[in-house]
DNA sequence: TTAGTTATTTTTGAGATGAATATAAGTCAA
DNA sequence: TTGACTTATATTCATCTCAAAAATAACTAA
């Protein structure tokens, strides 16, 4: 090949070298709140292997599919088409993640709103639902210590999962608790409007633990994240709070 | 199927289903630094498509290869076998970034000390360097803005990468400033024995900023991953420095 | 009107950080 | 040998951030 033959003819003639390739899958891990407890979505798997076991949603990627399309399809697909924040987490690629062939998968956060979470598991009967338990936020453990996530079934026993989605599950939860302070992801788990107690149940609920309150809200409100909207929540006893919504301020990258 | 059929009679009888997969690829950020500055290792493509640009180091993942033992062979094939800290860093997958079929990319992050670095350079011939310029980190740029990342060959002409490479290189120097100051990233950048100086060089040549020495070492010191050796730098005028080694504390998770 | 509960603000103190200064330890040149 | 020079290291002080506590405001229910 001469280096002045146009690019053109050479990609007319190109012949993609066809080595076995491992199939691309995306998984994803449907986050909200419920009750005040990060939850997650899952298909309980009726056929092998793993069956009995509950999994993350996932599905091929197409070979004209971005990863991002495919992960946005597969939220379609298997939660009704409620609103997400999505975002790619990490990609698993141990040779025997999957005893049926070679399976590369990419793993995606989905973030619901409670409003969201709920309708999705409506929508989709076959979803099933766990709430993770969280290890404790330890004193110690600021460097994100390989937290072992258990989820726990609505009556409270532990589920096995298929494949390494306990791995996975753990990284997102990880990845939440590593980016709730300086990102917006706290906002996506809450409605549109909201009351700043609301706002620090949801940092306490992935956190695990309490946080002060007069020290939270000045933070949050010097991030000039947090647009007063004037109006106040109502129905409840004793003083109603002010209803807040998210402003993001900069274009603000995803990581 | 019966419910009750063994997983093994499953799995002789599964036909994978075939849809056209995309090759899957990992591609090496293999960054060092060279005299105080962030720089890169690169190959020059000589062929269609984005020939005369330059490339990250990459190549296809077996289909008996685990991702990371694929990133290892590849720094093992293209950097000569120098040691080097590989993490993942993001797994790139539009349909059209390869003009000559889908590839979807799994990126690392290699970190070379300035020894291997050096090394990597003179073994592997067909390498060559590129400094990073970065876009100074400005005073209200702390949320991760999407900083184009320029590329410059030693004579400082800009270089252009080929493929979505400079959009890798770019998220490579975001993840590393994010990590820089809880996580043990700069010392992979470094000997094993190095003074408080250097390492503060480091992190300045990442950051891009002067950092204030003393509140530097306070905090590096607090953080107790330096092990005073008792031995001190040689060579130099003037007073030498200790020398310092890192000590992992806890097992440390990477992202 | 008063007790009860939660929202919001203010105050206080501890700890981290930045800037400046002081001291120590080496080389080099006279 | 001495002193100038340079850098490492230690100390001091002011500032800032943030947690904890206390005080105040706003509402409901009795």
């Amino acid at each position: 090949m001469s280096p002045s033959e146009s690019e053109a003819a050479f990609l007319a003639r190109y012949d993609p070298a066809d080595y076995a390739r491992p199939a691309v899958a995306v998984d994803l891990v449907l986050m909200g709140l419920s009750a005040g407890r990060p939850a997650l979505l899952l298909l309980r798997r009726d056929r092998h292997p793993h069956a009995g076991r509950h999994a993350l949603p996932g599905g091929f990627v197409g070979i004209d599919e971005a990863l991002e399309d495919a992960a946005a399809r597969v939220l379609r697909e298997k939660a009704g088409g409620v609103p997400a924040h999505l975002e790619q987490l990490y990609t698993f690629g141990a040779v025997e993640r999957d005893p049926r062939m070679r399976i590369v998968t990419v793993a995606y956060l989905a973030l619901l709103a409670e409003a969201a979470f709920a309708e999705a598991l409506e929508r989709a009967p076959t979803l099933s639902f766990g709430t993770v338990a969280l290890p404790r936020r330890g004193v110690a453990d600021e460097a994100e210590a390989a937290a072992p996530v258990t989820v726990l079934s609505p009556t409270g026993e532990a589920l096995r999962l298929a494949f390494d989605h306990a791995e996975i599950v753990a990284l997102a939860m990880r990845r939440l608790r590593g980016k709730l302070d300086y990102s917006e992801v706290g906002f996506r788990l809450l409605p549109e409007l909201f009351t700043l107690r609301q706002l620090q149940d949801v940092h306490e609920a992935i956190l695990g633990t309490p946080l002060n309150k007069p020290a939270f809200r000045r933070r949050m409100l010097d991030r000039g994240w947090l647009e007063p909207t004037g109006r106040f929540e109502t129905g409840t006893s004793y003083r109603p709070a002010e209803l807040y919504r998210f402003r993001p301020t900069s274009p603000s990258q995803g990581d």
